[in-house]
DNA sequence: GCCCCGCCTTGACTATGGTCAAGTGGACCG
DNA sequence: CGGTCCACTTGACCATAGTCAAGGCGGGGC
């Protein structure tokens, strides 16, 4: 069942009182759905937004030339076509579950309502845009000036459980084929990358990863001794 | 001296009544500042948001290696550093002035209470925050599929006069080193990149540009017809 | 007119990562 | 136990774009 909870640990909605909340539940629809299914498609009228609860959705765009971008990968407690909801009345990319998920679909109308007699809604909608910005940003500035190596081991790092002891030993969430095009390269790349990586004290076995030394990985990454030449 | 007109330019503000504008103009503070002029940098206290009148301003972080990585350029209209203003206390990224540049400064502690009681001017930011959500998520796809051809050639096209007739000039709205780092490429990229695209009926001679035919140029670029060995 | 300086271009070389193709190895299934 | 499928890996090769270094060219100062 579709708890308070579920919706209080979205960004979107984090600030929200009890009251408000409760006054959510009746137009938001539950939806567990398996890896592969699709949410929306880019083109369609855009009906709603979604929240992702548990599991993990793509977002990406179709290229004319056939292959497939994907713009981002959400997690729980993120929301997908927030921005759509003001810039257009289609999807602008299309959206499809990488791992079995768990969704809470909000209604279009029902938000808008929403959104136009709560403030405190649309702070949320601000912080939550505001997150988003924030995130492609940092994306941004990956793909511009880091190699595909810092780029991997900055991945690895994120997917790191918070307390970073020695040795520390964690399950990637997706696909290597996901994380790969996540981080804008080819699965031949990722693979090999990884590889090399065991240099550095990062072991990978199936989707299992042990960082012998995330701070020493951290401090690499950040100043840039992956890139040009500065390896072994 | 800043018109009321200056300010419904702006997404942030272009919903506003004239009312609501004519509230604003209390708490904004015009500057006109020349090229290379910094407007604040990374890790700063953030006293207030910027909004471009004329000219172009760069915001870019410096990487510890020493590389400046540009984020994005804003052009008139456009607002920086909002998403800050709900996520730090601090600049997250660093603001200089491309070309010279009239700019509208928006106290925080002012903007933040005009927030709280204008629902208005929440939307407008929503908004604002949408439209750049949107342009960055373009350019993430274009950084992770397009070739630096392609990218190069879809600037161009953007740069271009909107009404679309062959053999439209227009100049570079600002340095070639700019656009290059925009593009995410090195300069030299860039300026080879520009050679070739001859072939392709594009001209550049110092900073004026014309495409013969803007409308194949914008056919080739979305087929892919730049990447990967399909070239002449 | 001359020189200098910055912006841009060109050239030669290199390397990172993309491409194509084949191979491994686990999981599921009869 | 053998077979097939799939996700992933490995190998060999190549193209795109980065790097380093030198050269052109126009503008401003004198």
């Amino acid at each position: 069942m579709l708890a308070a909870d579920d919706l209080r640990c979205a960004t979107l909605f984090s600030r929200l009182s009890h009251n408000e909340i409760d006054a959510l539940i009746p137009i938001v629809r539950e939806q567990t759905l398996a890896k592969g299914a699709t949410l929306f498609r880019e083109g369609e009228p855009m009906d709603g937004l979604y929240l992702v609860i548990s599991g993990w959705v793509t977002l990406f765009r179709d290229t004319p030339a056939g292959q497939r971008v994907v713009i981002r990968v959400f997690g729980p407690g993120e929301t997908l076509a927030e921005a759509a909801l003001f810039l257009d009345s289609t999807y602008p990319a299309s959206g499809e579950v990488a791992e079995d998920a768990r969704l809470a679909f909000i209604d279009r109308v029902a938000f808008e309502r929403l959104l136009a007699v709560s403030p405190r809604v649309a702070t949320g909608m601000i912080a939550s845009l505001a997150v988003h910005l924030r995130a492609l940003t940092v994306e941004v500035e990956q793909l511009k000036v880091r190699t595909a190596t810092e780029r991997v081991a900055a991945f690895l790092l994120a997917c790191c459980p918070v307390q970073r002891q020695a040795h520390c030993t964690f399950e990637l969430p997706y696909d290597k084929n996901l994380i790969a095009q996540r981080l804008g390269m080819q699965p031949e790349s990722l693979s090999r990358t990884l590889a090399k990586l065991g240099e550095h004290g990062i072991s990978v076995d199936r989707n299992r990863v042990t960082i012998d030394d995330p701070d020493e990985l951290e401090r690499s990454v950040g100043s840039g001794a992956f890139s040009r030449s500065a390896s072994s």
